[in-house]
DNA sequence: GCTTGACCCTCACGTCGCGGCAGGCCGGAG
DNA sequence: CTCCGGCCTGCCGCGACGTGAGGGTCAAGC
């Protein structure tokens, strides 16, 4: 029930100095010292320190940890909840990042570029300025600047031309599939969405189902993904998505 | 096509200092300069910077960010990639951290304790001493510890002992709907489950369906919780957890 | 042409959360 | 009694900026 700093440092995978440092701004002062001056810690000192590194772990500075730890309206269960909330809204903003990287590939692979302030929109709320004043620009006119960064993916001109001719057969054979009347969960539609999936694996990133039907969610959801597509065929965004899905629940 | 320093920060979300300092460090050069000698960003510097953004919010010393970057082997597409697998990671992280907590909280609804290294386990892999060794003090003898942990809690003596009726009283149904042969899924069974919610609602914490379902799955995963419930009676933390999961479904 | 205020520059010192080492005092095992 | 590992208290250093101080720059309005 009474532990040495060592004892301690070594169950909550803190460093020795770390707890001098605790105690040295009365974070976490061991409830008791032997004869000789050495730190003893107790099981509520342990409770203590699990919290701090809870918070800590999440990124709070010591002082607003001592705050919250030390607030007496607060009763453990309150805290666990707290926690828990604090977690379940992280979980939320790095869910949100992961959209955001999944947009910043899709957009790369369309070959559709982002205003600098869409690409750090990710980092948090966009003061309501002016924003999408000057949207038009976001689809034209740099067109140097893409070949620029297309040569630095890696891939050289042919292999560039191939991927760009199975794009172009592709989104022919998805055109004939949808004005033809197909519907989007015929084995041809979902037959098409593999083949889009494939596509994307082969030339860009791993694309588990998963990810295959976010992104069909992705493009009915931005506008700027309709878009594309629309200009393709009309109606093309929500074939495509409808068959993506079709697709993963047929592979399930 | 052209920033200065102000307008950088404002679009990344960052200060001017930091710019600053990411220029004397040379993680981020601006890529010319005024005749006056004001920081003239480009383009590709925000892309940049929004890659050092990325990784620095996900706790990456400066250092080992500019070594990412300036990998000559990594192209862009391959970033993206690795920035995705970085956020799954990390959220598979915290969704443990979020299983840990949960576990705290049942835990504590239960008064049952966890050992200090147990507490501590969410932080890390613990390395495989001993490691259950002492597993048989959690169960015992800390009586006088619980009193006084209850007290800091913030409920009095009644109501105490209240909630231990309630939850004695449901105790006892439960135990009949099992022993009397009443499938899992029946009514009766359900409306069990949906009271067991209930108690932990009113007198522990905010638990919806979502998170009822998941307790119900650690009562089968986690053998403290399985042996708390086996105690009361045999084939018990199956069958709540099976009445749980049928409440949840017939209430979407 | 001149002021004014917002913006930019370069030092340079301060802060936070420790890491790491020096120099010295315990404490139990042999 | 003597080790060796662990504990103590300074104290300096570092990473990633924050925060002025002291001074130049630029576009807008008079």
């Amino acid at each position: 029930m009474a532990y040495t700093v060592g004892q301690v440092a070594k169950v909550a995978r803190v460093t020795v100095r770390t707890l001098h440092h605790y105690d040295e701004i009365k974070l976490l002062s061991p409830s008791g010292r032997t004869a000789a001056g050495y730190r003893r810690y107790d099981d509520a000192d342990l409770e203590r320190l699990q919290h701090i590194r809870f918070y800590r772990e999440l990124g709070f500075p010591l002082e607003e940890i001592a705050a919250i730890l030390d607030d007496p309206t607060a009763d453990p269960a309150a805290h666990l909840r707290r926690q828990h909330d604090l977690l379940t809204g992280r979980i939320g903003k790095l869910q949100e990042m992961v959209a955001a990287i999944e947009i910043a590939m899709e957009a790369r692979r369309m070959e559709l570029n982002l205003t600098p302030e869409e690409r750090f929109e990710v980092f948090g709320d966009v003061d309501p300025d002016e924003h999408a004043e000057e949207a038009r620009e976001r689809w034209g006119d740099t067109e140097a600047y893409r070949v620029s960064t297309r040569r630095a993916a890696g891939y050289s001109k042919e292999d560039w031309l191939r991927h760009k001719a199975e794009q172009d057969d592709w989104n022919r054979r998805i055109v004939a599939a949808l004005t033809s009347g197909r519907p989007a969960d015929s084995a041809e539609a979902k037959a098409l969405a593999e083949e889009h999936r494939q596509l994307i694996v082969r030339w860009f990133y791993d694309c588990s189902y998963e990810v295959h039907t976010g992104l069909a969610d992705m493009y009915l959801a931005d506008p700027r993904f309709t878009a594309y597509y629309e200009t393709i065929a009309p109606g093309l965004a929500e074939y495509l998505a409808e068959a993506i899905h079709a697709n993963a629940i047929s592979r399930a």
